[in-house]
DNA sequence: TCATCTTTGTGCACGCGTTCACAAAGACAT
DNA sequence: ATGTCTTTGTGAACGCGTGCACAAAGATGA
């Protein structure tokens, strides 16, 4: 999960705590699947299983909604879908702008999580005069100088920042002037809003460091305790990742480096 | 943040907090741009500033690390930039490989990101034949067929998907079949793993549904209470969001399907 | 109508994470 | 040496989130 909200310190909403309006989208998303399949009622195990999370979490998670269920039956999906929708504010439609339409910022345009939902791409942003005019995702790309007309014209409230690290802070707060109170924002960079201003971020290099902490970590301790489960084979192979020949080449590393195997 | 470790309920590794690892990543990236500038050392006030958060969370932060600091004066940038290296594991070559190259796996493949901090990329893999030799990134793209043999050749314990939603869950089969153990999921997916496996999801599709919700709530309350700040303009227009007309026509699509190739 | 069975909704306890506030530690000047 | 001043490291309190376990609600069948 590339995830962290930042600021808000989580506020309660009007009663919604913040880890239950993070996994609405996600009960969002399985009731939608069952929609399709014309289910007409599930049952909170069944939904939770669909969803990855506790039954009993789920449950609570939908009393803040209210009692949408029938006890002894399970959930309307149906009737859950629109409530849901509702509560996130799906029912109406969003407007966004991506600023840098680069690999990732094209990549991202072109991904239909974007359109779904009520979301919609009003306008692709960036500052390379030789990318204006060209069309990206059926949409083509406009100057960064018209970037507050664009959000006025369109009352755009939600930003995408998907530019290098060193442009995202100014991004930033030419959005924020022109009214953007929501960002996502892709740049491996801290950014700094005034209240008000709700800022999340996705980076894949933390992400991909908190994987690594871990990996490292399993690696180390079997051998010592012996941790149950585990398929051996990935056990062994993170404990002595040089195991290919010229590929791991390097591994120079200082000196307190993994533990190297170390037999049980 | 596209978020969410799915699993794994916070095994406090060897002592470190879940949420202080998450951290971690973020201060090493400031570091490193003081590191740069080639500044001796930094408060936690400083850098607490610099990376987003409260400096008693990061005092406590690094007490977990050990004592590193020097009363008084402050932390060593480069002794500290070493230390939460080595914690996080990336003083060590970590060969990844990356399946589904459609436009986001091929966007994330360019990302460099990914190529720094011990992180290399040590296979593109896809299951559209067509793709296959393609070099993206400078690497050739390789033949699902061939993932098994990839990952025990490379040593690989990382994996990273960036498939269709329908084709995640059997990649990942694969993937752990094959020893993989830590996952980075970018498919609009719950994936299933058995314990000892560590996935993290990045959803765009959820990010930006969490952040209507904010938009939603601030353009709701307001009116209502007052609620000081916020600039007025934002809330206004939220309020009134079908300025747009047509727009939310369609609204078909199942759920976050990539646009990219690969067949189920 | 009554009994039984399923499933919800929630009271309660526990643990993690955050924040405050301060004592201890060391640098630095005199 | 001694005092002052800065900054760390942490004890303690608090609040949020999670999960258990169960009573209440309603469906279903006889």
């Amino acid at each position: 999960m590339a995830t962290g909200r930042t600021h808000r310190p989580a506020t309660r909403s009007r009663g919604i705590p913040e880890a239950t309006v993070a996994r609405l989208p996600l009960y969002l998303r399985a009731l939608t699947a069952l929609s399709e399949r014309s289910v007409p009622t599930v049952s909170s195990e069944e939904l939770a299983a669909a969803a990855g999370v506790n039954s009993a979490k789920l449950r609570k998670d939908f009393s803040y909604l209210g009692s949408y269920g029938t006890r002894g039956v399970g959930y309307d999906v149906e009737y859950l879908v629109y409530q849901i929708s509702r509560e996130l504010g799906l029912t109406q439609d969003w407007p966004i702008v991506m600023v840098g339409i680069g690999n990732l910022g094209a990549a991202l345009a072109n991904y239909g999580g974007f359109a779904s939902r009520g979301f919609r791409v009003a306008a692709l942003i960036d500052a390379d005069p030789s990318m204006v005019g060209k069309p990206v995702a059926g949409i083509p790309v406009q100057y960064i100088d018209d970037l507050e007309r664009i959000i006025e014209e369109n009352g755009v409230s939600i930003g995408v920042i998907a530019t290098p690290a060193g442009a995202a802070q100014q991004v930033c707060d030419r959005l924020v002037a022109a009214g953007v109170s929501s960002i996502l924002n892709f740049a491996p960079t801290v950014l700094s809003v005034p209240d008000g201003v709700d800022v999340r971020k996705v980076d894949l290099s933390i992400e991909l460091q908190i994987l690594a902490f871990h990996e490292q970590r399993k690696a180390g301790e079997d051998g010592a305790v012996g941790e149950a489960g585990l398929p051996s084979a990935a056990a062994v192979r993170a404990a002595a990742p040089a195991t290919a020949p010229a590929a791991t080449a390097g591994r120079k590393g200082p000196d307190g480096d993994v533990p190297a195997v170390m037999p049980a």
